[in-house]
DNA sequence: CATGAATGAGCTTTCATTCAT
DNA sequence: CATGAATGAAAGCTCATTCAT
């Protein structure tokens, strides 16, 4: 691993463990084996360094895997949105220091670089809300619902999992996105009528 | 109000506004009307108002008034829930300075105050806990879920609004909590096989 | 003295000797006997402090000083002009590190207070002017010479001596003030033709 | 041009504009299309440029095209000064970098170097002086001045121009040396006794 | 010749905290 | 009670310089 990665990785733990704030360049060179001065050669600023990360993770990998569930039309709206929970707490689990910082690291970087970073964010939740509508229009789903306070709902219960999910602990993603899921497109289904 | 009491309020909308560490004392004493001197005289180190601020809002009352609701047992489980639901979210949004500095100040306490704390707020994840145990006992709710995560799921949903809900936005809390209510309930509930 | 005085005394000798940039706070501070924290009690930043020297050199008594002489009627052009460039030389040699901060320092300002002491200097200047321009109406300086270059010239003459004129040397500003009065009014006023 | 020379030209310039301390190396070498490891090629230290540069202005040409003036004994002593007061205007006008460093970069060298570059504008000055010895001595000038004070008064005069000189302003160098000629030179002329 | 990675000392500034009054 | 002077540690950042390649 370069120099310039070992710094991302150092500073990425200890934005996750401490806060952005609250580290410091000396501790993120130390953790990278580099001198205080060898920090600024590769990043200009402390900044620079967190929209680095937020921009390596939010990467369109993402974007582009799940547009393509959401293309996917031998699937059933509810089928999809399955995946797409599955997807969203796996990655959840498997990226915690990327996610703290993505959702917590916002409010640190200067204006257009928040801009740049909302504008990735919100054509990701397009992509859920575009499945609970199509879920809606075939009239799978409940027709009562605003669309934005639904997927704001499962986003909080899908992005919480970083308050409290030990990934060290005996529950798997799996567990916790067929809970999720099912709850979920359940309280999202029609009541079949007896 | 007494200046101790200014000081607790300068100091939680810099909390929110800007967070903990991002706030100097400087700042809070004059937004209190206080020399820098006086706030000493009313709390011994900034990290104190930190923890006066969190055991100010998750006071007592908060866990009576949601035990009340929980003990009710004129209401079905189903009803208990929708009851919480909507205090859950109502709080949050009347109250959002504290619930930032509640769920992301901790990290900032010492281990002694954390833990102190943490029993607060599991305590009343239990109450949650139990009426969803109920709901399952009474045969109204699946059973094949395990309690603990749908109460994180839940609170998943609830607590996220502080991220994207704003408080002077046309949105009100009880718009909000309905929806998750029926969504989180019917998820929750068995289905009426035809 | 008190310690903000000490702080400004410290940093006008210390910007005469070495410049503003290669002086440090820590130098500062060392010289008025205080810690480096104290420096920022009194001054808000390293620029302030440049501020105040320029302010507290460039006072409004030097201008009322050099104005009372102009507008003595009793006296000559010729003998207003003697006065001046005594004052002028005097002045220099007295506070020769105010005089260095007041002519190189001024690039280290922020426009705006560039501004402020600019005006102030021009207001300065514009009282010789006047003197001269009193000697030409009158008919005893030579009439074909731009007003402008002659009082840079002045200026040129007086100002130039805290680059070369030890305030320890045997030399006294009254010598050389006479010798430059003798030299600049001599060449200022008509010939006597024959 | 050769890239010693191009480092040479972007230092004189990145001096003149921002002072010595204030330019950096990496601007020095950004200026002339190098790396900071190139620069490091041509100069053993950032001091050595501003040495370099000294030198390469107070070359001895100067020293020789004054010296011709000077013992042109074609020439009367109000002549010769005239001329060399023309090629002070205009050398520090056609040359206003190398005179803002000549002045004041040479508190920034090292002692010994401090003592070439001194010895040699002692040179300097000593061929004004001895012109004006010549007026005195031909019994054109007043004998009742230093010559020392009289040919500072010269320089200050002269050099003065480079803080308020606008080399694309409308005035020519031709302009502003014949009137401190003018007013030098009839000041130090024996009045015509009528 | 030339590069750019890397260093270490130093800079200005912030800030929680102490303490004499 | 309350002030504000004063401190010391640490922060983010700059920069001349060295050196392996």
């Amino acid at each position: 691993m370069n120099t310039r990665d070992k710094i991302l990785e150092s500073a990425l733990h200890l934005f996750d463990e401490k806060g952005y704030h609250q580290t410091s360049i000396q501790e993120i060179s130390e953790g990278a084996g580099v001198s205080k001065g060898g920090f600024f050669h590769y990043f200009p600023s402390k900044n620079d360094i967190l929209f680095a990360l937020q921009e390596s993770f939010c990467i369109d990998s993402h974007l582009n895997n799940i547009e393509k569930v959401a293309l996917n039309d031998d699937l059933s709206p509810a089928e999809k949105l399955h995946k797409l929970i599955d997807y969203e707490v796996y990655t959840h689990v498997k990226n915690r220091p990327n996610v703290v910082i993505f959702y917590h690291g916002l409010k640190n970087l200067s204006e257009d670089k928040i801009k740049i970073i909302k504008e990735k964010r919100d054509r990701y939740e397009e992509i859920f809300r575009k499945v609970i509508r199509q879920g809606i229009e075939r009239g799978d789903f409940k027709d009562d619902f605003d669309i934005n306070i639904v997927s704001k709902a499962l986003f909080g219960m899908c992005n919480w999992t970083y308050m409290w999910l030990d990934p060290e602990g005996p529950m798997t993603p799996g567990q916790i996105s067929d809970t999720f899921s099912k709850l979920f497109i359940d309280g999202l289904h029609k009541k079949r009528e007896a």
